[in-house]
RNA sequence: GCGCGGUUAGCUCAGUGGUAGAGCAUUCGCUUGACGUGCGAAGGGUCAUAGGUUCGAAUCCUAUACCGCGCACCA
């Protein structure tokens, strides 16, 4: 069907119609295209659950999808992976929320029945977000949509886990680890967001043991107290010296506990003199270890004080302990000042509540093998940041990274391969008897009878997404073959450690290959008062609503103007009205076009030679003009630059193409000498016009393409990239 | 505390050693047959501040300020 002219363009009919004839066509699916070409591959940083696309995700599809259609164009055959990611803790949250608004609460509902509504909530919002996709024009192939939580994907997932356990990569151990006590689950050092909150420092009495006389030691965090188990000092701290291996006697509790010195207490801070509470406290815990001193857990998983914490503040919250403990203590005299004190408390990063550090038995992945290998990827050059910056970020943290806090106690997720023996099930949690593997084991290996139960426990929601480059060409053996390693990855900078340091040493280790060349980190987009836009703070935009007022064209186009090399982006919906604008430009320009060409001599959309000794200036100039563009746009979507390729198309096709060439080209065409090579060469500019822009805005251009008078025309999706000469 | 960005026209951003640019907004003029979602023209910036290098700096160097981000600390 060929564009009419008769009528304004109209970006929400052509926008429908065109990607319903490129999905017809199948040219989305790389196995469907005629071209022998090398593979060119990209898989899409699977939205989460959650619920719908916002800009970021929007910025990131068109740039992804400029990739894909050049390279589509020059013969490559393309494939662009979509999918979704189930996201864990996210998802888990949200459906637990939308429950709670209909009075239903999880644990009444019970694991499976919770798990089926998530499911249909996965399958709901993984369908909206696919959708959105589809209205911005990704050319994704579809047949090939993915999900983390695919029986081949869990498959996989399986495998690996029992791949580094076999390799004693992963171990199962009881060690202070961040602990969200509303969403119930552990969490990795990646997963906390740290907030700079007010509040106070109290200094509290500790009274020596031996002799009369006390320490003071500062805290943010009194109600800790009731699990300290020393007191600790610098040990050139000349002001402690003489009552190093004393004793104190805990206020409240009662309990003798030593004074020692450790390097890691700085003099400086406070009083020079520390409270010890390995059980909830990283350093504390790594001092508790060094000295061999006693844990006592004081706060339960669920944020509430434990029997251990004693009579008086069993059973109270967090906050409700501290004015409990700091009201004692004054009472007892024992605080000697509290100075105001402003400090970065940890806390989750799905719920923002508060994190508490706590002994927990968990499963770890061992990071000494793994992070070498990812560090020399990049700083080898086998894997590229674009910008080069960004290097920096991912090679520091692999450089002093922990192991990986891989288990969690949430619902929704990979359930862990392990297999424990329902005979023994009485034993204390350490000496459980289990075997991993990532299939059920017909037999138990402990007492050869029972029927073995799986672990309760899912996998860091990350931890499968780190496998994604390879896991979703896996399900078919040709495809991974062919179409891995991938060639470009686009994302944004939040996830630089949590995923893409973790997909390139998973890949090295599972695949011996990196799991892609490029990484592009695109600007994040905030408002334009330079908050981040967010659901929640009522800032965010939602992309469908710009597609239905702009069209997906000029919301891609507003997207990729804006989207400079810089590491954020002031949302400016003007550069959408431009691009509105630009798209009725190429529309009108065309149409003038077609309407002078009618039946010229072009017969291919190939490139015509004409013979300069016959051509004005007008057109000497304004093919030169085009030349430049072609070198200039290949080179800048090389480079990663696709705010300047756009800046500089848009510029030679409005300014050179329309605003002089087109004003020459009327008075040529009155010329009966001039006229059909003009007209050759109006219709050239403007093929080639299209060819370039068509990564950029895909649906005008080939809703204009369709009209052109040329002779053995496919779609424009898959003509030949301008060659550079 | 360490590191990374940013600071250029009213707004969003390019420019990156040699007389300041774009889009949007503003003002003025155009019912010329592709387009008024247009055409032509105009106004508007001591390029954050202070030093330095240079014949010459918005552009390189060094500080400082402010904004943002990351890491660490977070007793």
């Amino acid at each position: 069907m060929a564009a009419d002219f008769s009528k304004p363009y109209d970006p929400k009919e052509v926008e429908n119609r065109t990607y319903q004839a490129w999905l017809k066509a199948g040219y989305f699916n790389p196995d469907k295209l005629k071209t022998k070409g090398k593979p060119y591959t990209i898989v899409i940083p699977p939205p989460n659950v959650t619920g719908s696309l916002h800009m970021g995700h929007a910025l990131n599809a068109t740039i992804q999808d400029i990739l894909i259609r050049k390279k589509r164009m020059e013969g490559r055959r393309a494939l662009w992976i979509p999918g979704t990611d189930h996201a864990g803790i996210a998802t888990q949250n949200v459906v637990e929320k939308s429950l709670r608004k209909e009075g239903i609460f999880r644990h009444e509902l019970g694991r499976e029945k919770f798990l089926e509504k998530v499911w249909e909530w996965k399958e709901k919002y993984g369908n909206i977000i696919l959708d959105q996709l589809k209205k911005l024009g990704a050319s994704c192939d579809w047949s090939r949509t993915r999900f983390t939580m695919d029986p081949e994907y869990q498959k996989i997932v399986a495998e690996t886990f029992a791949h580094y356990f076999k390799k004693g990569w992963i171990y199962r151990k009881e060690r202070v680890i961040s602990w969200c006590y509303r969403c119930r689950t552990s969490l990795s050092d990646l997963e906390l967001e740290y907030q700079e909150t007010k509040g106070n420092l109290w200094f509290i009495k500790y009274p020596l043991a031996e002799t009369t006389g006390h320490m003071v030691v500062a805290t943010t965090r009194p109600e800790t107290m009731l699990g300290d188990s020393a007191v600790a000092v610098h040990p050139k701290d000349e002001r402690y010296a003489n009552l190093v291996g004393q004793f104190i006697i805990l206020p409240l509790q009662n309990r003798k506990i030593p004074i020692i010195a450790d390097r890691k207490i700085e003099k400086e801070f406070g009083t020079g003199a520390v409270k010890v509470t390995p059980a909830h406290d990283m350093l504390d815990a790594e001092i508790g270890a060094d000295h061999n001193l006693a844990i006592y857990k004081i706060i339960g998983p669920d944020g509430k004080m434990t029997k251990e914490a004693g009579s008086l503040f069993e059973g109270l919250k967090i906050e409700e302990c501290r004015k409990k403990v700091v009201e004692e203590l004054k009472r007892q005299n024992l605080i000697e000042k509290v100075e105001e004190y402003s400090h970065n408390i940890s806390t989750c990063y799905r719920c923002h509540t508060l994190i508490e550090p706590m002994p927990s038995l968990q499963w770890f992945l061992k990071m000494d093998g793994l992070a070498p290998r990812a560090s020399a990827a990049v700083s080898g050059k086998k894997v590229v940041f674009h910008p080069d910056r960004w290097k920096k970020v991912y090679l520091s943290w692999l450089k002093n990274v922990k192991d990986w806090t891989i288990s969690r106690q949430i619902w929704w997720g990979h359930r862990l391969p392990v297999w424990f023996c329902a005979n023994a099930k009485n034993k204390s949690p350490d000496q459980e008897l289990f075997t991993v593997s990532s299939r059920k084991p017909k037999q138990c290996p402990f007492c050869q009878n029972c029927e073995m139960l799986q672990s309760e426990e899912v996998l860091d929601t990350w931890f499968s997404s780190a496998l994604w480059p390879f896991a979703t060409l896996q399900y078919d053996a040709r495809d991974f073959k062919k179409f891995y390693p991938t060639q470009t990855l686009s994302t944004a900078r939040d996830i630089i450690n949590l995923w893409v340091a973790r997909m390139v040493f998973s890949s090295l280790e599972f695949t011996k290959k990196i799991p892609f060349k490029d990484v592009i980190i695109h600007a994040t987009i905030l408002t334009k008062d330079g908050q981040r836009m967010s659901k929640s703070l009522g800032t965010g935009i939602d992309p469908i609503n710009l597609i239905n007022l702009y069209g997906a064209d000029a919301t891609r186009f507003g997207l990729i103007w804006q989207a400079m090399k810089n590491q954020d982006m002031h949302w400016a919906e003007e550069s959408l009205l431009a691009g509105k604008k630009f798209l009725n430009k190429i529309w009108n320009a065309s149409r003038f076009v077609l309407e002078r060409v009618e039946k010229s001599g072009l017969k291919t959309a190939a490139n015509p030679k004409f013979p300069s000794n016959k051509l004005t200036g007008a057109d000497t100039k304004i093919l030169k003009k085009l030349e430049f563009a072609v070198q200039n746009t290949d080179k800048n979507i090389e480079k990663y630059n696709f705010g300047q390729a756009l800046h500089d198309l848009y510029d030679f096709f409005w300014h050179d193409f329309c605003d002089t060439y087109l004003e020459a080209a009327k008075k040529q065409l009155e010329d009966p000498k001039l006229k059909l090579q003009t007209q050759k060469i109006l219709l050239h500019i403007l093929t080639t016009s299209l060819k370039l822009l068509h990564p950029f805005i895909p649906f005008v251009t080939e809703e204009v393409w369709s009209a052109l008078p040329i002779a053995q025309k496919q779609m424009l999706i898959i003509e030949s990239w301008p060659k550079k000469r």
